[in-house]
DNA sequence: TCCGAAAGTTAGCCTAGGCTAAGAACTGTT
DNA sequence: AACAGTTCTTAGCCTAGGCTAACTTTCGGA
């Protein structure tokens, strides 16, 4: 017998196609303000403050893109900054560093529960948190739910 | 009994989380590339050829932005045009295009068997396709191997 | 054949997010 | 109190990827 083909996808509707494009511009222009308050709320947990220094060493990006980041998530209303005494999230902030943070941790559990390594897990998860839907997020976490109790 | 925490992660080495960021950074760079080389095959094998105006209407973008980013792919050795008569693929655009379906296609399918309705899977899979490494493709392959037989 | 519509390009603009180099501002230690 | 070393900002640059408006080129039908 045959091997199973992979059905052929015919062409989406141009407009649904413009759509789902769309949606992942989208999430490109949020994922880096995602990441940074993300950051900065595990920076004053874990070590009590978050210094631009820090974030710049942590991001892998230099002290000057830090300065110029931060200004607009200033400008966006996530960030407040004392200056040589760290950087702060407001309560928007605060609220979207949760939900990064939740979104994140739960990206590696399942990456893990469906076989992957833990070091990739976390490489991968880094990226794909940002593209994540809540539908496909709360599937992940039914996955995780029914095969781990 | 106390319901179970999630651990908490610690942060992990400045280096390790800085590399994790450059993948990711690396990754956004060439997914506009994977999405166009993507479609434009997509274009030649449904419709015969792949106009410029037709990946603009699908890409959900103006004809200028698509006259620049092909100028790019162009000088990048992924696509050849021919005015008026549409756009191509290079062999090494040709080799991009396939597996950018691949790796499209089965994290669609991926997504799908975890629970995710179809067109969740199809919105999500246009970005999360450009954040999954090798390994979690080949993780996602084995998961569905094994429970689609 | 010719001429209007479609396809494509060009020009000029914008923002995000990178970089380096140089300077300013603060802090902790002596 | 001073100053060395950190921390932070500024200035000036770059590319990708968006946009609109206006132009040119081509194609096809009357
Ligand atoms: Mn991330
Ligand atoms: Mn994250
Ligand atoms: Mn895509
Ligand atoms: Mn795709």
């Amino acid at each position: 017998m045959p091997t199973r083909r992979s059905t052929p996808r015919p062409l989406p509707p141009a407009k649904k196609q413009a759509a789902r494009f769309a949606l992942q511009r989208e999430a490109d222009r949020t994922a880096t303000a995602e990441d940074y308050v993300e950051l900065i709320a595990d920076l004053l947990r874990e070590e009590g403050e978050a210094r631009a220094v820090d974030v710049a060493r942590r991001m892998g990006v230099s002290q000057a893109t830090v300065t110029a980041t931060v200004g607009r998530l200033q400008r966006d209303g996530l960030v407040e900054t004392k200056p040589y005494r760290g950087l702060f999230l407001t309560a928007e902030g605060q609220t979207m560093a949760t939900a990064a943070k939740a979104r994140h941790d739960l990206v590696v559990r399942f990456l893990i529960a469906v076989g992957l390594d833990a070091e990739t897990a976390e490489e991968d998860a880094e990226g794909l948190e940002h593209h994540a839907s809540d539908k496909a997020l709360a599937a992940f976490a039914r996955f995780l739910a029914e095969r781990e109790g």
